[in-house]
DNA sequence: GACGACTCTGTGATTACCTCA
DNA sequence: AGTGAGGTAATCACAGAGTCG
């Protein structure tokens, strides 16, 4: 495994500590509480901006990138895993809450789709001697191209027909 | 207002495990 | 088959901002 110590930030860089304490050692002599570097602004935007060229850095990349942001190689790797680990979360996310959005719609159209198959039945059950003169064949169930709705078409004795809820509205 | 305790969020770092050359 | 490099996923740890009594 990688045994590098990330914490100790090569002399001279302008990475922010949030205190002064170069010690390894806490005064008691047990270890050091681990202490959270801070990216300076610069860095983290030259960072992202390279991130937003490529995703992944190769060996000599890293290296160079690490040379300008006075940072080691491994940080740089590790703020690298890191994004991407989030910017795939983010959009995850992003994804789960159009998927949620998307069953609304579906819920909402499958509603109303079911409210027209209780209409049908009703406009079945009210008309049976014209439907056993002139049995509907199957392709008599169409979407209507003007309100976008599954139709019935009526076919009437004239030789006339007419969709169903046309009539009614 | 200012304070301290507490919570929440963002992010740097670590670890375990996986994949691939 | 074994190995090392580099990736992801999960998690820890800390800093700083926000909230509340």
């Amino acid at each position: 495994m990688k045994e590098l110590d990330i914490n100790q930030a090569p002399s001279g860089t302008e990475v922010e500590y949030m205190e002064e304490d170069e010690d390894d050692e806490s005064p008691n002599g047990g270890p050091a509480p681990r202490k959270k570097l801070r990216l300076t602004k610069e860095q983290s935007r030259l960072l992202e901006e390279t991130f937003l060229q490529n995703h992944t850095l190769n060996p000599k990349e890293k290296e160079t990138l690490a040379l300008e942001l006075k940072l080691k190689p491994r940080q740089v790797e590790v703020w690298f895993q890191n994004r991407r680990a989030r910017s795939k979360m983010k959009q995850t996310e992003m994804e789960c809450e159009y998927l949620k959005r998307w069953f609304g719609t579906l819920t909402e159209q499958n509603k109303k789709l079911q409210k027209e198959v209780e209409e049908l039945r009703a406009i079945k059950v009210a008309a049976p001697p014209l439907q056993s003169r002139h049995p509907l064949p199957p392709s008599a169930l169409t979407m209507c191209p003007r309100c976008e709705r599954v139709t019935t078409t009526i076919h009437l004795d004239n030789g006339t027909h007419y969709h169903h809820h046309h009539l009614r509205s």
